[in-house]
DNA sequence: TGCAGATTTCAAGATCCTTTCACATTTATC
DNA sequence: GATAAATGTGAAAGGATCTTGAAATCTGCA
């Protein structure tokens, strides 16, 4: 599931939008000014940005320079017919690509992938997994649940990755001792349930650690 | 025996594909309406759905986007020559596939077994037995009846696994005891008594477990 | 060395599972 | 039918397994 942002005064455009892109299998979020898209932004991760350039306030051109500072978001600029702006401009202010109003769904969905293809937001390497609301960049060690950034530890991480690895399938604590902690592992069997317990309140509500009763542990996938 | 939701506001129609899909082998559940589908798709495990994209109510562009955030079940939209829905469409909106009515049957099992084909629905691992209506997942440890999930604890599912293996063989409470409760086992032989109703009453109607009279308990296979 | 965060242990409390028991019901046998 | 033996069932005691918070220990790093 990829998270876009949607900036734009105007609340009809914005849920528009949304409904568009959520039926296309995005998740959304939205902010009606740029200072409420940097808070957006601060706590989640986003793939990509559309962003009306008519704001009051701060405009679009100002929002992009200010994401920019810190961000490579891929960002896709709305515009009114009419209005003086072109693909050219869009692009020379750090944009990636450009629509016009009024625009068809099947429309806003191309462009979204023609951009994230082209940026590499598609990415379909082995380095990250998306399961559920969980994505991993592996490379980077980093998890985000629901687009927001996680912190995890050592033994909470490879836990993650192991069950992850082992979806769906009834692992003892036995099993994650020895594939996790080593073969020689002495220590108590309770330590994983330790570990469950953090790695469950890290990962937030969705229950994907479930508890086998007599067995051990299973990381659930939602949906199948 | 694979599920599948039926979703469509004319009876006759939801009848007419029960039929189709009933004598392919298919187990059928059906809904008029999104609301109703929801219930269904809460409490069941769905293969695929097959639904009318016009329907009063909330059509099937919106029951598809609902169904979209908490399942990936494969989705074929049915739509009437005419109606201004594309391939593409349908698609673009987190569907799988797209049948114009009229169909023929053999049409829609076709179109049926391509999607699961495609979305890996038609997975055949030997890590999963199927017998009558009851469906075990051994790595997950998961059991469903009739596409249900239920739940059991670890010695109804040491039982049912164990009668599984020894499906049309009496056995003996002796018997279940040494092999799943072990040679030491000192209790009452009535402890099987109440596992075994449990159990009856978990796996639901289809009186899988017969008794034995003076002899212990027999999983009898329904005839396939 | 001293600190901060990570890991592990521990134990009380919560939760769920198992077993037993008493009584109802069914079945076999005379 | 009557009787005894075997099985079904609901409730409740008893056990086992998890969860959780806190404290102890370890580890890497400045």
């Amino acid at each position: 599931m990829l998270n876009i942002l949607i900036i734009d005064d105007e609340a009809d455009m914005r849920h528009l939008i949304e409904m568009y892109l959520g039926n296309s299998g995005f998740a959304c979020f939205s902010a009606e000014s740029g200072f409420e898209a940097y808070g957006i932004l601060e706590n989640n991760v986003m793939d990509l940005v559309i962003m009306d350039i008519m704001m009051p306030g701060e405009d679009g051109f100002e929002v992009c320079s200010q994401i920019r500072k810190k961000s490579n978001v891929p960002i896709i600029f709305l515009s009114a017919k009419g209005e003086e702006w072109d693909k050219v401009k869009a692009l020379q202010i750090g944009g990636d690509d450009y629509i016009v109003k009024p625009f068809s769904p099947g429309e806003l969905v191309a462009r979204i992938n023609a951009v994230l293809r082209r940026t590499g937001g598609l990415k379909s390497d082995m380095d990250s997994i998306r399961i559920g609301k969980v994505a991993i960049d592996m490379k980077a060690r980093k998890v985000s649940v629901a687009g927001k950034h996680v912190t995890l530890t050592l033994k909470e991480y490879e836990l993650l990755l192991f069950f992850i690895e082992h979806k769906n399938q009834a692992l003892s604590r036995e099993q994650l001792l020895e594939y996790i902690w080593g073969i020689d592992y002495t220590g108590s069997l309770r330590t994983v349930d330790t570990h469950i317990k953090t790695l469950r309140m890290k990962l937030g509500v969705g229950d994907y650690i479930q508890t086998v009763w007599g067995v051990g542990y299973k990381f659930e996938v939602p949906d199948e």
